[in-house]
Parts: structure tokens; sequence; C-alpha cells
RNA sequence: GGCCCCUUCGUCUAGUGGUCCAGGACGUCAGGUUCUCAUCCUGAAGAUCGCGGGUUCGACUCCCGCAGGGGUCACCA
């Protein structure tokens, strides 16, 4: 396959979430795979929605996520600026150029006049077309009145990686504008100059492009490009399946996810897989799968709603698939405050026994507390507990004392621990779920935790036989 | 409204004429793994393949129509 140089090119309008990143994650799939180049370039040509710092925050999203890129706003490349405020010089030099050709002219109507006609098409139930009211004598370019380009009516057939061969007729083919009265060029008009002098290959983009491909063929043409590959990518859906996910349906910014601690290899493997497969029942994907695997013609052409439970799994999935120093090396920001004391080899035994109870780090806190701090007793726990709840607390105190004498006697490692354990089982004459559940919860004291024998051996002797006592005062 | 795209279990999907009274995954439910939670394992429920016509010995798969959903028709991208 030849190298491929794909971009990604959003507006700094906000911050990225799902649907962005999965087009910007296609895009470098392809350039990645074929060893070709993935390109950053930021489509800054309207000031008004623009939102500062947004540029930035969309790098470092993809960053987090490990997208990198080879050419960019901040590390340059042969075909530098890669910021469009930086290149109106060059539109103007290309718009100049249809002006010349006869291919563009100065749109002489005022937003009111263009809005009536259009008002009047409507109510006569007609599609309003620009190019049925071409100004007889439009007046010179100045550069203060928007340029349009003056469109050539015909219907087209093209084809599209993922939506397959595609036709229109030249109904939709209209003028457009090209370049704005305040002076900059307009998203349909840049991307195609820029695209072309920056040797892209493929312009992967979503869905609401779709309908202005004839448009932008025959802009082309006009200018003499040839076209490129084209993939055009369906929306990622609000969970309802009906409109795409927006940020009223609760569209995160990607970087609450790494806020939350889920894993960048799994938002990838999660979106790459949310709308294409490889054929195979595999669902689990490595990055480096990923970007020998896919392929653009594999994508699916309809809308996928976004699964935050398919997300979670594969979540925990990835998580477990770590080995623990690099999960421990991973979550370090996320374990509870007081956690702070100990070490890396005490965090460490703790990590080992949640690893497969995590599906994202912001639960560490929760899960590991009690491994940190004496929780308060809580009678609670007893008394709801179904096995426990049918004996006096006389009974289950004589119960503890006993277990207490055994695992003073204990050694506390795993195994000795469990034998203790299991010759208290035949000393008492308890079943495993009394008996365990009550040492289980005297000595964490928290709703859930990991095995009886393991939690101990990594709490200690001294902190188990305090906590012990600590709830025969209470029974 | 014109044009374009889409339509298989709740969700993500496999499936390119017979091997599909439709397979996998998430989720759900049930059982198992000496206690809880989780993992893991096993099992179950869950899709008349949007609808209606064709073509064919035979259609989820091909053709036509319809319906529903989405997108687009900006000096926004």
């Amino acid at each position: 396959m030849k190298p491929a140089r794909t971009r990604f090119a959003p507006s700094p309008t906000g911050f990225m979430h799902v649907g962005g990143v999965r087009t910007a994650l296609f895009a470098w799939l392809v350039a990645r795979q074929t060893g070709g180049q993935f390109i950053l370039r930021i489509e800054d040509t309207d000031q008004a929605r623009e939102v500062e710092g947004s540029a930035a925050h969309i790098q470092k999203s993809l960053r987090w996520l490990g997208i990198e890129w080879d050419e960019g706003p901040d590390k340059g490349g042969p075909y530098a600026p890669y910021m469009q405020s930086k290149r109106l010089d060059i539109y103007k030099e290309w718009a100049q150029k249809l002006v010349e050709q006869g291919r563009a002219y100065a749109d002489p109507y005022s937003p009111e006049e263009l809005q009536a006609l259009r008002d009047k098409a409507k109510a006569e139930k007609r599609p309003f077309l620009f190019r049925d009211h071409r100004p007889e004598h439009p007046p010179a370019w100045d550069g203060t009145q928007p340029l349009r380009f003056k469109s050539e009516a015909r219907e087209y057939d093209w084809h599209d990686e993922v939506m397959g061969d595609l036709h229109t007729g030249p109904e939709v083919v209209d003028d457009f504008i090209l370049m704005k009265s305040d002076g900059f060029p307009t998203y349909n008009f840049c991307h195609i100059i820029d695209d072309h002098l920056m040797s892209i290959t493929h312009v992967i983009r979503s869905q609401e492009f779709i309908a202005s491909v004839p448009k932008f063929l025959n802009l082309y043409d006009a200018l003499g490009i040839e076209w490129p590959i084209f993939a055009t990518l369906p929306y990622v859906m609000a969970p309802d399946g009906k409109k795409k996910l927006g940020k009223r349906d609760g569209a995160k910014d990607i970087l609450e996810y790494a806020k939350e601690g889920y894993l960048p290899e799994t938002m990838l493997n999660f979106l790459a897989t949310l709308g294409w497969n490889d054929g195979t029942e595999q669902e689990i994907f490595s990055v480096s799968e990923l970007i020998e695997k896919f392929r653009l013609d594999r994508v699916q052409r309809g809308g996928a709603c976004f699964d935050e439970q398919r997300l979670l799994w594969m979540n925990g999935t990835h998580i477990r698939a770590l080995t623990l120093d690099e999960l421990y090396a991973r979550c370090k920001d996320f374990w509870p405050a007081s956690a702070g004391d100990y070490d890396d080899a005490y965090k460490k035994n703790v990590l080992g026994l949640v690893q497969e109870r995590l599906k994202f780090f912001a639960e560490l806190p929760m899960l590991t507390n009690f491994f940190f701090e004496d929780l308060p007793v809580n009678m609670e726990l007893i008394d709801g507990n179904k096995q426990l709840k049918k004996f006096e607390h006389s009974a289950l105190k004589e119960l503890l004392e006993q277990s207490r004498t055994a695992i003073e006697q204990s050694n506390f490692s795993v195994d000795d621990l469990s034998t203790k354990l299991n010759n208290l089982l035949e000393q008492t004459g308890q079943k495993p779920g009394v008996l365990f559940s009550l040492i289980r919860i005297a000595t964490t004291q928290a709703p859930a935790s990991p095995a009886l024998a393991e939690s101990m051996a990594v709490l200690g002797r001294e902190c188990v036989l305090r906590r012990i006592d600590a709830c025969l005062q209470k029974l």
C-alpha cells in the first residue's frame, strides 16, 4: 500500500468529544498503517466561533490518546504553517487565480436581498440555487465583498471508501462562497487548497460533509486539482440512537475520560470497534493490531450508538491485561489521600488485589481505602449480613475471639493464613459463609473486599489484630 | 420540500444465494468457583434480518416500491 498522507483538521471551537476522536483515529490509523504521515491542521477561519485555548486543548487530547501527528502547528513541517489563519495570503492568491479564470466573482447582494431570494424560492416550493441569480455585471472583487465560486452544473459519480459508489445530479452543484467579506476563506474553499498543497491523499471526515462533495468536486476540477480519496465516516450516535452524539446528549470532553481513569488504549479500541470490525470475532485490539488490521472499507455506513457499558467493560479488560508494574505506574494519581504515607511495595500489593475489580481508576479510593486507614466499626455490616444476622452478638463475639487466637499464631503468609482459617472452620464447626464473613467484616469494615487470606496478608498482623479488637469491643 | 446516506437481538456487530428456523460481544438473568465484591467458567432469555412486492428450486444476502431514521441545502465548519 502506498504511504498515505492523512489529516485531522478540527476547528478550535471547543473540546474534543468521541466523534472527533474517532475521525482523528481512523485518519491516523490509515497513515500509520501505510507508513505515511498524519497531519494536524487547525481550521481557525471562523473568528466568531473560535474558543480561546481550544486548539491547545485538542492537541492535549490527541497526545493523551497517543495519536501523534507528524506535521502540525506546534512542530511545523514541509508545508507549514498548519494553521489556516496564517495562510491567508495563499488563499487570496488562489482566489485571484479563479477570478482571472472567470470562475469566481464578487457577490453584490446584501444579506437581506439574498434572504429575500431564498424566502421567495421557499414560498414557491422550489429549490434555491444561487447560480440562477448570478449578477450580469458583477463588480470587481476588492476583497470586501464575498467571493463566490462560479460553478458548473453537472452530475458527478465518485467513490467513497466507506460509502461506496456515489452519484448526484447537477441540482446539488451551486455557487458557494470562497472568501468571506472579512477576508477569511470558507471551509469549502481552503480545505481543498490546503489538502492539495499539503499532498493529502485521503480526505477522511464525518458525514455532515457528504452532501457538499459534488460542490467540492466541481471546485477541484476548476482548480485542476486531482481528487483525493474520500472516506466519509458515519456519526457516533447518542444512546437513544436517533441523533448524533452532541454535547447536549452527554458527549464528554475526551479528557474527562482521562480524569476518570480510562486508559487511552481503551478509548482507541472502543472507538475503533464502534462502527468497524475486522470480520473476525475479535473485540479487544491493541493499538498495533488496530494499525495493522484497520480497513476503511470495513467501516459501517450507519451510525453507531455510544454505549458506556461496553466502554466500562472494555476498560476493565485492558486494566486486567496490564502487568502490575504498568498498572501501578498508570494509576499513581488516583490513590486515596490516606495512601500517602505508604510505600510502593505496600501499594503494589494492594493494587494486585484490586486489579481484577477495577473498571476505571477513579474507583481506586473506594476499593482500597480500608487498606490505608482503619474504618470506624460499622455494626450494620454484621447486622445486615444475611449469614450473620441470625446470630446473637455474644455468639459472634465468642467466635471472633476464637478466631483472633488462631490468627495471632499465624506468620501472615497467605498460605499459613489459609491453613489457620481452614483449621478454624473445623474447630468451630461453622460454615465459611459465617466465619469468613465475620472475620472479613471485622478486619476491613468494608461492604466488599478482596479474598480474606490475601487481604489479611497485605494488611499485616498488627493491623488485623487491632481491627479485630476494635470490633470485639463493640460486640 | 429537493438531493444524499442508513435500517440484522436493548446496544456494538458477523453474514456478499443454500453451511442461518441467523453466529459473536456488551448488558440482563441463572448456576458454579470454601465469605462479600470482582474475575473466571457454564447456561438461559433475547432479531418473524424495517415493511411490501418481485427474481430464483432457494434470499438477511439480488431488483423494485414504500415506510422510518439521519444528514444537507450558511459570509459554520
